[in-house]
DNA sequence: TTTAGGG
DNA sequence: CCCTAAA
């Protein structure tokens, strides 16, 4: 099995890390699965125990911030360590963020070697991919706390993003080419084999109740001065032009006739209605309609968007593609409100903002690290970094508890990532909130701060 | 306008 | 995410 994971892994480094395809495409990983497969009734035993064993370790290397090399409970894992003490030291740095991921998102499921593994490592395809091509073309590893795998991972990636969105925003101060660019970038990586699980997923889910009732209010008042001056003063006015194309090509899709045939009275109800405190109550009578146009308008974005791009959920679209989605699904105004998940790339990136500008300088780093992104708003990321904050610390404190560990702990956010946000953290105390923390909570010295620093602290000790 | 914080 | 007070 390691066997052939480290041939792949030479023609990867062979070709100068600029194939990432060759690291992580899908062979690779189904010759993995089928070892798994093949060797699981031989590795269970040694799986189960090395789990076990592993699964505290781990625990502590995460701590660490230092993970990739002790984690001996997933097959994955297993081989990458092989290939990791095999590889040059010269692309140790690059190929440690992969690792890192894969490693992560493997461990929420080593409960099941045999099984998960096969969704897990599909998930590492598509992980790898992306972050492979960030790491790729960039090789700067500044990290601010040692050589940490988190640093690694966040400053290989952010470090190339920043120069990229840079260009790409002064290169196209239109947006029309702005999102050619993109659309041609995005292309061949969401053609992978992951798109289809994750288009169902997406397609599942419910509309959130409040952007059903937000887009009753915006069609009642499509003209409003309001929207006009948000539009006008919003940056993000030079994405109109692309918007309203998008919404064209919405509208004539015949998304009317399915209200009609849904007796669509339901929905001009509302507007009759005085709409103020009785919040929860009358959103629900209009939300059923409200929901079922929603998935219309999904599936004829969607229909689009498999044609040009494979749609994908919530993962790695980079900002740009979601901006695509944002502007398409929503009418009128300027961005999409309502929830777009933040990608890892996106938390990443606000990590990486913040452990440059620090915490609180959230235009700045909104204007240089989520510049080519319409929505995000500085108060999104400052809101993001709050629940980063708050998860970090969770986290931190179900890691004591050991016993809960792996599954529910922050599937999406990788530990490695939390990890960092806790030196941050440290580093760049967030204004009040530790300050409430330590004067509230811990009457003695501080249970946050100190522990986050003692975290702080023992990294270097360790690497 | 931007931040901080509550909801 | 949204809203709003304060700076």
């Amino acid at each position: 099995m390691s066997f052939l994971i480290v041939l792949d892994f030479n023609t990867f480094h062979s070709h100068k890390c600029l194939g990432i395809e060759h690291f992580s495409f899908a062979v690779d990983f189904d010759q993995i699965k089928i070892d798994s497969e093949s060797l699981h009734s031989s590795l269970t035993l040694e799986g189960e125990r090395t789990k076990q064993e592993g699964h505290d370790e781990k625990l502590r290397a995460d701590d660490v911030c230092s993970g990739i090399n002790k984690h001996p409970g997933a097959v994955n894992c297993r081989t990458t360590d092989d290939i990791f003490n095999l590889a040059p030291a010269s692309s140790n740095a690059s190929f440690l963020g992969n690792v890192d991921f894969g490693s992560y998102s493997q461990g929420f499921s080593t409960t099941d070697i045999g099984v998960d593994l096969s969704f897990a490592g599909g998930h590492n395809v598509a992980f790898d991919q992306k972050e492979g091509k960030h790491m790729i073309s960039s090789s700067t590893g500044s990290s601010g706390c040692s050589g940490s795998t988190t640093a690694c991972l966040d400053d290989e990636n952010m470090s190339d993003d920043r120069p990229m969105k840079r260009k790409r925003l002064s290169s196209s101060d239109s947006l029309k080419t702005n999102y050619e660019h993109n659309e041609s970038k995005i292309n061949p990586f969401n053609e992978g084999n992951r798109g289809d699980t994750l288009i169902t997923e997406k397609r599942l889910r419910k509309p959130p109740r409040r952007y059903s009732e937000e887009s009753v209010e915006q069609k009642s008042r499509s003209n409003s001065k309001k929207s006009a001056l948000k539009a006008s003063k919003d940056k993000s006015l030079h994405s109109e032009s692309h918007k309203q194309q998008w919404q064209k090509k919405v509208k004539a899709a015949p998304i009317i006739h399915k209200d009609k045939s849904f007796n669509g009275g339901c929905i001009q109800v509302p507007f009759g209605l005085p709409i103020e405190e009785g919040h929860s109550a009358k959103k629900r009578t209009c939300w059923e309609p409200e929901e079922i146009k929603d998935n219309r308008i999904l599936c004829i974005k969607d229909k689009y968007e498999v044609e040009s791009f494979s749609a994908e959920s919530e993962d790695e679209n980079t900002e740009d593609e979601c901006t695509t989605k944002g502007n398409s699904t929503q009418k009128g105004n300027s961005r999409r409100k309502h929830h777009i998940s933040w990608t890892l790339s996106e938390v990443m990136k606000l990590v990486e903002g913040v452990s440059e500008y620090g915490v609180g300088r959230w235009t700045e780093i909104k204007r240089l690290q989520f510049a080519s992104s319409s929505h995000r708003t500085s108060v999104d990321l400052k809101d993001k970094w709050r629940n980063l904050l708050k998860a970090s610390d969770t986290q931190l404190q179900n890691r004591r508890k050991v016993v809960l560990g792996r599954k529910q702990a922050s599937q999406q956010v990788p530990e490695s990532v939390l990890c960092r946000v806790r030196e941050l953290a440290a580093i760049y105390p967030y204004p009040r909130e530790n300050k409430s923390k330590e004067s509230c909570s811990a009457p003695s010295t501080s249970s946050f701060k100190s522990t986050t620093n003692n975290m702080f602290v023992s990294l270097p000790t360790v690497m």
